[in-house]
DNA sequence: TGAAGGGTTGACGCAGCGTCAGGGTCAAGC
DNA sequence: GCTTGACCCTGACGCTGCGTCAACCCTTCA
């Protein structure tokens, strides 16, 4: 008669799994010595030793007694189920390998690489750093809504930064945010280029997104991210309804303007 | 402002989950509304949203929090640690895919194929359903002790049932232990076989299974198993000691016969 | 006789939420 | 003004397979 723990190291198994065992139901309670202690004969081990079997190879304990008594048919399709849920396990973690790949730095994270592309072009033509991360999040957002859009999109949002006055505008919103002066005489400035641009824009007919203008949330999101970082936003979103403009990122004409 | 609802529903995750990054402290309880409800600015739907790409990578959330605040070597790190974390987790699933497509049917369960095969020929020279599963299991007693010597001795095991002596006591432990009756006059035919049989491989020199012969509990336990699975056994084994030999498996000389 | 090395039960901890239970709130239609 | 359905709230248990105390008892050996 062995003890709990001989059973167990003949098993290769823990004290504490065995006792597992008993507490669900897998390996049936041995009677007690005199002591209190559980003795067990060889029936147990044999027993013990074919459930290490299963649980080794994957299987969850939950099934393993009904699987000990199947007949060969129900084994086998038991056998299947388990390795078609332990391949979808795979799977997923083969996913995840590639994702953490892709998290290489601290920019692509939840950004596809052509929008970090695109943030790196805004850090070198002189945005600053709390700039490029609104930008960033900004586009975080905007990537969660169109992941595949956001991709066609980016060439055209990088061919912007050759224009000499979106250069300016960027240098200027970043001097303005990151200084402290509360009502930066420069906010006017930043507020005409911004006119300006979206007048050109809308002159060329290049202010149509598509089908995505109807959902308004990652808009208003983005806006509302502005203010929430620097309340100061909300001078300059002012100062672009004074011109006829509505909105931050998606601007919209309030008034035509006369002939 | 956001209900938790859309919170979710923008990073396409559930609202209980929200909740709980809340509550491990992933991301800041927001404030709330004249009737209690959360609500949540455009900050809280980024972060939430990088939350979930690192989740979504595999990252334990318990280490998000760091990550997102680290810089870009600290990242780099960490994602190799997660990575070969992720390594492991898959080795160990295609391992158990391994064991599980091994476990085709149901002798094979515990044991490797040769004795599975060594089962399969006493099954054919007409061992009953019970004597076979007996056989087994003390095979698996053999095979957790020794999983590689035990396949070096199959090949004796299987060439032993070519004679007509093993076949025949096969057959009669078949029959008595199939049956009912207390006290089968067959029993000791059979015992007479079996020391003719122990008396022969004594002579050859057989009967030093070398090392393993130091160990004595896997044989007592193949012996109380035996016993176990029915009591008839015990008296098989008087009549064996009568004979001289001890030990239903591994048989010992008990007195040296007179020349 | 005391210490070491077993054994006993009971209970919490882990990871990441899912899923009740038992409420209150909001918006819309009647 | 009332009902209905869709949300929101907190609190708590459940799942998987044990690991790891805690607090205590039993046996054995120097």
């Amino acid at each position: 008669m062995l003890t709990i723990g001989q059973l167990a190291a003949y098993a290769g198994v823990t004290v504490r799994a065995v006792r597992h065992y008993h507490q669900v139901g897998l390996l049936p309670e041995p009677e007690r010595d005199a002591s209190g202690y559980r003795r067990y004969g060889a029936t147990a081990v044999v027993s013990l030793i074919r459930i290490r079997t299963l649980a080794n190879a994957g299987v969850p304990l939950s099934q393993i007694g009904d699987l000990l008594e199947a007949d060969a048919s129900d084994f086998a399709e038991a056998v299947q189920r388990i390795d078609s849920h332990l391949r979808d396990e795979i799977e997923r973690l083969e996913t995840s390998r590639k994702q953490i790949a892709e998290l290489t730095a601290g920019d692509s994270l939840a950004l596809p690489l052509e929008v970090a592309a695109y943030l790196d072009r805004l850090r070198d033509i002189g945005a600053s750093k709390r700039m490029v991360e609104a930008e960033r999040d900004g586009w975080i957002l905007v990537a969660a809504r169109w992941p595949e859009r956001v991709i066609e999109w980016m060439p055209a949002k990088v061919a912007e930064l050759d224009n000499p006055q979106v250069v300016r505008l960027y240098r200027i919103l970043s001097e303005i945010f990151d200084g402290d002066a509360d009502d930066d005489p420069r906010m006017a400035e930043a507020a005409d280029i911004m006119a300006a641009l979206a007048e050109q824009a809308h002159a060329a007919g290049e202010m149509n997104l598509g089908e995505e203008a109807h959902d308004d949330l990652p808009h208003d999101l983005i806006d509302a991210l502005a203010v929430e970082s620097d309340p100061r936003v909300e001078r300059l979103l002012e100062l672009m309804r004074e011109r006829g403009w509505s909105g931050w990122n998606r601007m919209e004409r309030l008034v035509e303007p006369p002939d």
